[in-house]
DNA sequence: TGTGAAACTAACTGGGG
DNA sequence: CCCCAGTTAGTTTCACA
């Protein structure tokens, strides 16, 4: 992991399917090396894989909703379930684990707001051990990144 | 938008570097007019572009944090600034306008707490207009998932 | 709209500096 | 490690159903 593979990285993060030449132009070396390098980095694990960003309105998923959630228990096996249950409901993109005041943020994806409260109704507020839940609408998206790939190397 | 296109970009999200012949092969179609429906939703904006998955972790990139932040002002111009001063802070990897008890949601990415402490104190701290900012890190990530495209058309 | 084949372009491999 | 040239595989175009 050195500087070029970073240059490199980059270029990735802002267009995948550049091609080879591409971004050997871009950073400076011909296209096999940068071959070489990106299989390295894929078998290393830093590329986990390739994906589209997609317009989620364009898809008629116009609102996206953070919901912040308390859990009755703070035990292992408690943790464990809620993961199971928030893996079969699609609209849930994200769920993570969070220190401070509440435990978990969700990052839930819908049609409409009535689709939200269907959701809520009919998926969120059956999952047992929530003692209490928040939710907050994403009105607006200032900014939508790249990872920073400039700090030194580990 | 048909249920076909729907189920080209579920396999694009999955992995929008399989041949055409492989999605073809998927959705039950020939590679070209996999081919003609891609670049028909590259046109109309459904496709933003193409990225890679990347390891934060495997890069260095070992905490992220969610701030929430209320400001002083809710007028637009204050948004606007407060926009443009995010813009340049490229740890914020996402920034969001909220409803709920407070403005904003940050999600910022960096090598370790040092590093945070230290973004704090340089950068957003010398943020005119914050009244109140909350930092949660995340501890785990129970869930990453791609959108759902299984409701119906827009 | 979809299919299949032909033309083109990019991804991969190996020899040499 | 990197560059360059050859081989293989994928993408793009087009005539036809």
């Amino acid at each position: 992991m050195d500087a070029m593979d970073r240059k490199i990285l980059a270029r990735l993060q802002a267009d995948s399917r550049a091609s080879l030449q591409e971004i050997g132009a871009a950073v400076g070396l011909s296209a096999s090396p940068c071959w070489g390098r990106i299989k390295k980095l894929e078998e290393a694990g830093v590329i986990e894989g390739y994906t589209v960003r997609l317009n989620p309105q364009a898809l008629g998923l116009s609102d996206t909703v953070l919901v912040q959630v308390t859990l009755d228990s703070h035990s292992d096996n408690t943790l464990e379930k809620f993961g199971e249950v928030l893996a079969t409901i699609p609209e849930v993109v994200e769920a993570h684990l969070v220190s401070g005041d509440y435990d978990y943020l969700l990052r839930i994806v819908v049609k409409d707001t009535r689709d939200y409260e269907r959701l809520l109704r009919e998926k969120l507020y059956k999952i047992r051990g929530i003692r209490h839940s928040r939710s907050s609408f994403v009105l607006r998206t200032l900014k939508k990144a790249d990872l920073p790939l400039h700090g030194t190397p580990p």
